[in-house]
DNA sequence: AATGAATGAGAATTCATTCAT
DNA sequence: GATGAATGAATTCTCATTCAT
């Protein structure tokens, strides 16, 4: 599990904790928490104030409802997400290799992150409120800069140009989220060294131009 | 216990049929048909009864309460993945040969009995109740029938006798699992010969003994 | 506690057994036996038909509702509390001797049947139906007959004339009811003889005409 | 503790009264006065909500549940108890004068506070969870003000030594629940100077030292 | 910026009772 | 004489949400 990341704390780079009010982070640092343990379902109203120490007509002072507040939380982890993604593919040259940094460095960001994770590819799906919301904006900014890394590839030529870049990039998203949900769902941990490389042993040995 | 049966449809076969009460065939039924669309937590015993056409009670009338509910139809279900998987094998030569068809018909009972496959690797497993359901003591039979294919393979010498029979027969499960959960999840069709292809060609390829 | 009591098993002399049918035989022992645990709001029906081995369909062939079994059940004691009351003041010369039998045949019952006191004391009046069922109308002939006690020892002389017998009646009725209860509810033993040792001696000095 | 309340009404001095909130304080009163008429199992929370003039989710909100609520109403009986019985022994010259004053002050609450006295004997002793509450730390409170009193008489040699003060003390309870009972039933009245006297005669010509 | 008080809609579960056979 | 199947109405309790202060 060594290396990098003393960005490992998520909030070192979170912009939001200097803009937000203090009850409004303890209750969004509650509801982390307790999706620690349960479902998003299953975790109150109640149990959220409780556990912020603060009463439940705040949360909605500073969050329409409930799912409001989920998609904040999730939006507050793709904020950081996307940051880190954007610095780690910095200083590297070739996009071969951003690509399996970013991967990488995705695949981190579950491991490190799992309530994110779980948030993400578990519990907002269902909901169509969910696609209105600035948490799925941040997720498409940030696909689309996986995409542009792609189309890089494919401009300098070290990726093959006959795959629709669109397709490359779902594969990728869908081998990282079938790696990762397993372990999501039984408490297993992810070991991101392992799972990316074996990722991108699969998707590079496709995709990438066989120099010969 | 061995006869019938190597139709697709769960229910043309199933020895149940004749020996439910109507009302609690309707019941499991209705169920079912709601668990294609929502998971096991927002579907309402109103709303089972009222698909079902009966009245609420009758629920309590027949299961000991909505997760007793839940654990019956998930046994009924295992009661024809047993019968077929015991009638799958048969007439097949080599303990290596029926350990493939064992997992090809795993995973086409997954790939059919989608509602099934999500019970068994999603709804039940966080509620202690299901480890003392005949459903879970189906399964571990059903595991012990695996169990006893492997300890097979290894007498015949087809099957490697350095790892131990149990940890094989968990990477059997966890590959399947891991196979089938996202597709389950995210409602995309499971591909039953791929997928067993996929899995046999991994797991045989580690544990075959290389004849050479 | 020792004395008489070859009569001490309820059903020896009750009518009943003979005349009812299996069914309703059962059912009525059911709810005895449950009584002697439970107050009668928390026995359920289906409790009764579990316990009598019966449906509870059954229950409502042969009583009106689950309070007419109730009713039905305490009149069966009230047939033997009868019988038996005017059995033992038989051979007993003096109206004040009959009476004194009379209490201790009355505290004896109530001891020996704990479920049919409850009955009566604690789980009938509360239910306007009672009042028009037959169990009712046998209390009703009980007073008449302690009542005509009272009045042949008024005739004798050997009581009082100037309080009203109706009274002395009710003194009676309440002083045993008053010893009984609290051992009732808290599931004490009641002992008869010290009891009603102890009533007679209240209500006798009071009312005894004082030979002088 | 001391102050105030020689008061008749329970509630005039009751120190709750200005603590709760508006809602806990009707649910209370709301309760209190339906079991005037009935007994708690027939009590519904519906009926509790109607009467008080909030919603049932309300009183979720302030008790845990229905029995907690019960157990509330009673733990505010036993505090007005207490206070009364603490001040009601000042000033009185010796143990047995305050002891005579104190059984009169208890069968008076009963007397005043009926619906108080059936709670405390009748409602709460069936169910375990009585045991766990606050209420039944302030019985214990009580029943260990009054064997003080015992014990300070047997020093002073008012009260016979050779008994157990904590036999002195059940008996003394004993009794005062004896007589009142029937009375809490069938909805007599209690005539706390009667019975009061009627115990302390009982109770005091056995215990009291025979002087010569 | 935060709270205390209160709610409405609905959740699972219980229970006496009915009726066709 | 008895049952299997089913019900309707109620019961306790939960939870996201609102609003005046």
């Amino acid at each position: 599990m060594g290396s990098i990341s003393n960005t490992n704390s998520l909030y070192i780079n979170s912009p939001a904790e200097k803009t937000h009010a203090p009850g409004k982070t303890k209750i969004m640092a509650a509801l982390r928490s307790l999706l620690e343990d349960k479902e998003f379902v299953s975790v109150t109203t109640a149990e959220i104030a409780r556990t912020a120490g603060v009463t439940e007509a705040l949360i909605y002072k500073y969050f329409h409802d409930k799912r409001d507040l989920l998609h904040q939380v999730l939006a507050e982890y793709l904020g950081v997400m996307i940051v880190r993604a954007e610095m780690d593919v910095r200083g590297i040259k070739g996009a071969l290799h951003q690509l399996r940094k970013l991967i990488w460095s995705h695949v981190n960001m579950y491991a490190d992150n799992r309530v994110f994770a779980r948030i993400l590819l578990i519990e907002v799906r269902n909901h169509p409120d969910y696609f209105h919301s600035d948490a799925y904006r941040m997720v498409k900014y940030y696909t689309n800069f996986l995409l542009a890394l792609i189309e890089k590839g494919v401009e300098e030529g070290s990726i093959r140009n006959d795959i629709p870049t669109a397709a490359v990039r779902q594969t990728i998203l869908g081998a990282i989220e079938h790696a990762c949900l397993p372990a999501l769902i039984f408490n297993h941990p992810i070991l991101t060294d392992e799972v990316s490389d074996h990722i991108c042993e699969m998707i590079f040995t496709g995709i990438v131009t066989r120099g010969d």
